[in-house]
DNA sequence: GTATTTATACGAAAATATTCGTAGGTAATA
DNA sequence: TATTACCTACGAATATTTTCGTATAAATAC
């Protein structure tokens, strides 16, 4: 019963946990340096961030060399789903499904992303496993 | 060029809005208690978020009558979609996809719902132009 | 060695967001 | 009229998040 209370990152923290998901454990500096592409920020602000974010435990770090090292804690599907939760309340009074259309219609999406959706909509609808099915039979 | 910078509700702000979306315009009073079903929620504090977002141009009021009456300043759609294009950024560095399949992967979607996507997808197909504006001002 | 650069720790200011108390007024009721 | 109920305005306390300055020490350069 140690289970994680899986606290939310922030928005600065996520940012940074975005850094780690795609570069791997890395540096303040690295961190800082990857930060600094998309705004200003100063260094200690990062470090203090990532402190803080270690004290939560959305990070680990290695601390065998003065140039400590972090990396996430969190994985970054993991977390993606907790923070969607969030959201879709959030903006979309609970609907999922009001959000994918937006998702959708609101922007560009290649061919191939089209694609990529029918095929997971057709996995999903082999594998009818719990889906309730209120509407019998609606053959594609 | 006296456009909207349209400030993003924060979260709390939101809320409310959820429920002006919902109910329609509505009083101080009609918003606390609807607030009040879900958490615990002075009425002063909802009174002082409509007040600051009547400043943020978030909401616009009737104060005709003593009993001040709020409505929703921002539309529903469009609001969700600001805060998509953020949240995306911010939790899937930008890719609406992983959102999208994250969606549809990780919660229980029923058939009417997988064949409204799909329906969705058929129409993107179809008009591959973009999906620019008919911005019917309709009232209700 | 000494100076310079680069690290971490940490307190605390600054910026935001949320909450509420209190004052003062209007309506409704007795 | 007096009393009670309800409403708005608004200052300010809290809480949360973000930012940075300063102290200090280890590594590196000279």
């Amino acid at each position: 019963m140690s289970k994680s209370p899986l606290p939310k990152p922030t928005e600065s923290e996520l940012e940074i946990l975005q850094v780690l998901w795609q570069q791997g454990p890395a540096t303040v500096r690295l961190v800082n340096d990857e930060l600094s592409r998309k705004r200003d920020v100063g260094y200690t602000t990062t470090l203090k961030l990532l402190q803080l974010m270690l004290d939560k435990g959305l990070v680990l770090r290695d601390d065998d060399s003065r140039t400590h090292v972090y990396r996430a804690a969190v994985r970054e599907e993991e977390t993606q789903g907790l923070l969607l939760d969030r959201f879709v309340d959030a903006a979309f009074g609970g609907s999922a499904m009001k959000l994918v259309l937006q998702a959708l219609g609101n922007r560009r999406t290649s061919k191939e992303e089209l694609q990529q959706i029918r095929t997971l909509l057709n996995d999903m609808e082999n594998q009818k496993g719990e889906t309730d099915k209120t509407t019998p039979d609606e053959l594609a």
